[in-house]
DNA sequence: AGCGGTATCTTGCCAGTGTCTAGTTTGTTC
DNA sequence: GAACAAACTAGACACTGGCAAGATACCGCT
């Protein structure tokens, strides 16, 4: 056995290409990032990067799976960070998490949700999306538990923070909301969306009754 | 004057073009859809779009601002739809209609908010995104006046409202969303979310007070 | 030390793309 | 009918993604 897996001409030529598309997207656009611009940026011919992606397609849906994991990093960052004494409130900092992630790697969140341009059948992306989504789920889960959401559906509540906070990060990014509010802090804005969205919908329970399953 | 403004060899080429639009993208996603296709399409020659839209990102532009009509139009209609008796169940009919654009024009929905393709300073496409944001904060300014925002800020609501619809439109016109819950009308699911937000958010106001303004 | 095998990466090619320039066709106006 | 402007075509250029063939460097093995 080596003791480097991948260590050969490069070094780690796969890192350093997806490194060299988040500053190509960071330069011109994820439309106008090319596979050539991408071995350009990383030092090598044109080529190169099909040898270990496959296409361009495979190229950004590993740059979306890595997206993934950074994201999955930044809300557990942001829960561990907060109290989070119960659900609800673990909610609300995976919410601020998930923005913070979008706003900090813009390149990333935008690839992970262009499906066109992706192969969205890849086993590593469906596993990394998995895992990110299943912390939201079992956050709810656990207010449900908790009787926090009122006879609520528990797919619908989580439907709708999964859309809050992406609604907002997509928004934020694409520069349609920056513009037209005052608030230009997005961590702020994120905090106060989550807020607002946890008082309002997921208030303490009455009596120390759990809600009914989903 | 000439009696139409034009009409020439083709007839009217540029909404031939942009019915072309929507239709490559359809078929083969919006990184799909190339200018020399859409001209093949409309039946003419691979510079014929050059020219009445300057270039690629000039074509995209004219077809988001088209876009961003469609959800006025499907805003407004569902609104006067809705009983509507006061700005809450407005701001529900307005996330209904939004979501309902969204599903029913996914091209336009997705090339509107892909800014990095568009040219983001054009007049025309400003201005119709201007006057579908003004729809919103007009009604969350209603909800304001009628003591219903509780105290609450009018732009984290109205970012809120914004951020919910428009993650859900996103999520589910990715396939991230219908893959991961058992409700597959989106309709059913935008009018679940929409009035858990209103319910939750903007109960009816206690006194006939009404809340301090922006 | 040297040999075979393999993964890494390069070079060259192809069809297709966006944009530019020049030219042709068509309709309007005087 | 002639001058003009607008609509559209035809050709060229540099660029792109994908493919095939080859060169290079490393590894395990004897």
């Amino acid at each position: 056995m080596s003791r480097w897996i991948v260590a050969y001409h490069h070094g780690d030529l796969p890192a350093a290409l997806l490194a060299a598309v988040e500053s190509a997207i960071a330069d011109s656009g994820v439309s106008g990032v090319s596979l050539r611009d991408v071995a350009r940026r990383a030092g090598v011919s044109h080529a190169a990067p099909a040898h270990h992606f496959g296409s361009k397609a495979g190229l950004l849906t590993a740059f979306a799976a890595a997206g993934y994991q950074l994201l999955a990093e930044s809300v557990i960052k942001e829960v561990a960070a907060s109290d989070a004494a119960d659900g609800a409130a673990e909610l609300a900092a995976i919410g601020r998490g998930y923005v913070r992630f979008a706003v900090s790697h813009p390149a990333h969140f935008e690839v992970m949700f262009r499906l066109d341009a992706l192969d969205p059948g890849n086993a590593e992306f469906v596993a990394a999306s998995e895992a990110a989504y299943g912390l939201l789920t079992a956050t709810v889960e656990r207010c449900r538990a908790a009787g926090r959401l009122h006879g609520r559906p528990p797919e619908v509540v989580a439907v709708s923070a999964w859309s809050l906070v992406h609604g907002l990060s997509a928004l934020w990014i694409s520069g349609r909301l920056p513009e037209r509010i005052a608030e230009q802090d997005p961590q702020r804005l994120a905090a106060a969306v989550s807020d607002l969205f946890v008082e309002a919908v997921l208030p303490p329970a009455r009596a120390g009754g759990s809600d009914a399953g989903l």
